[in-house]
DNA sequence: TTCATTGTTGGACACGGTGTTCGACAACGG
DNA sequence: CCGTTGTCGAACACCGTGTCCAACAATGAA
């Protein structure tokens, strides 16, 4: 039926905005307290006090709905325009972990580990690409073989999501993005180094 | 009802054994064709061509029968015993990599991450077990603070699985377990040096 | 304010998977 | 051979999903 699609010429309707919100809500939450995969449709149109046939007016299903929710809070797509050549390497990293973590429960909920296959997916995707745009950048002079390149994205994208993961979980919520990010920084960065022969400078051990 | 527990003094009855045999080879055969979230119940008890209260009379639910098979295959716990004192640093890696990657499909169900949240704690608590073992074997004459210790576990752990489950996926099933063994090491240890102050051999670039 | 449009509602429904129970039956092993 | 024990399959209650529809209510434009 696809209600309410903003076509950017028509306001969307007052009840359609206020529904979708609700629920996008409501996931959230619950997410942030059971994890997604526990998180059942039935949940979170009775949490959002919205009818079952409107949820399903507005959303396939949950994984739908969390897709929604990530398309809200636009992840950083390689913005490699505002890059200027001369940027220490992976100086964005930092900037990156400040997103996340900017206090916002939505972030907590879709960066986590627990989301859904698809999320994961989707978030994995975009940080590689941002990963790639990176070296390709640094590889200016040098000409590196795919294979090499590929193992590193992996390599930075898995850790980096490893880290946003140890992170959001409760027992290290207080801890500053810096702290987060030179952590990260120290022990991926040497790693890298020393496979692309490149030379990064390397954060100091903490 | 608990059936046919082996309490060590009797030899458990033959159709017990055939069960359980053809459930968790349903189970396995299952994943590796769908993934772990994708299949049924009702799938395994098809495949495995057993009664509905056959299967629950042995297990509790799926994550049960996955945890059975995960207990099948002890993934190796600290087996500090044996290492020495003057072993090269994490010099057991290798030997992990060929562990998992030994053509045996039960590994391949089961370590990949698309298996059920359980058993990836599960597996996730065995190699961190594993790491910190290493480092407290490592760290004889210094003194690490133990935030920074967990952090490189974490960072250890995370990583390896990490190498494992893109080891897995199809496209990479023909690389030996030297070279991704030799991949972890090369991206993996010069962080790890870095932020414990030690002194590791590290590999050569590849 | 009026009114046609559009979104919302709740109930009914079919479907499919879960986990339990029970009596009949068959395989096991001593 | 025979008592024990495991297996079978059918029936069941339960819950979540996703669809459909007719009645109703909010909306925004005239």
């Amino acid at each position: 039926m696809a209600i309410g699609r903003s076509d950017g010429t028509t306001r969307p309707d007052r009840r359609v905005t206020r529904t979708r919100r609700a629920l996008k809500e409501a996931l959230t939450d619950l997410i942030l307290e059971r994890g997604y995969e526990a998180v059942t449709v039935q949940d979170v149109i009775d949490r959002a006090d919205v009818g079952r046939s409107t949820f399903y007016a507005h959303f396939i299903d949950k994984d739908d709905l969390l897709m929604a929710i990530l398309a809200d809070l636009d992840v950083p797509g390689p913005d490699t325009e505002r890059w200027k050549p001369d940027d220490p390497a992976f100086g964005w990293t930092l900037e990156l972990f400040r997103h996340f973590g900017s206090g916002k429960r939505l972030f907590k909920a879709v960066a986590s580990s627990q989301s859904g296959a698809l999320a994961r997916r989707e978030t994995t995707q975009r940080l590689e690409d941002l990963a790639r745009a990176e070296l390709s950048r640094l590889k200016v002079a040098r000409k590196l073989d795919p294979f090499r390149v590929e193992t590193v994205v992996r390599f930075l994208v898995g850790t980096f999501i490893g880290f946003m993961d140890w992170w959001m979980r409760a027992e290290n919520e207080h801890l500053p993005a810096e702290q987060v990010d030179h952590a990260f920084r120290s022990l991926v960065l040497p790693g890298v180094s020393n496979v692309l022969e490149l030379d990064l400078e390397l954060p100091k051990a903490l």
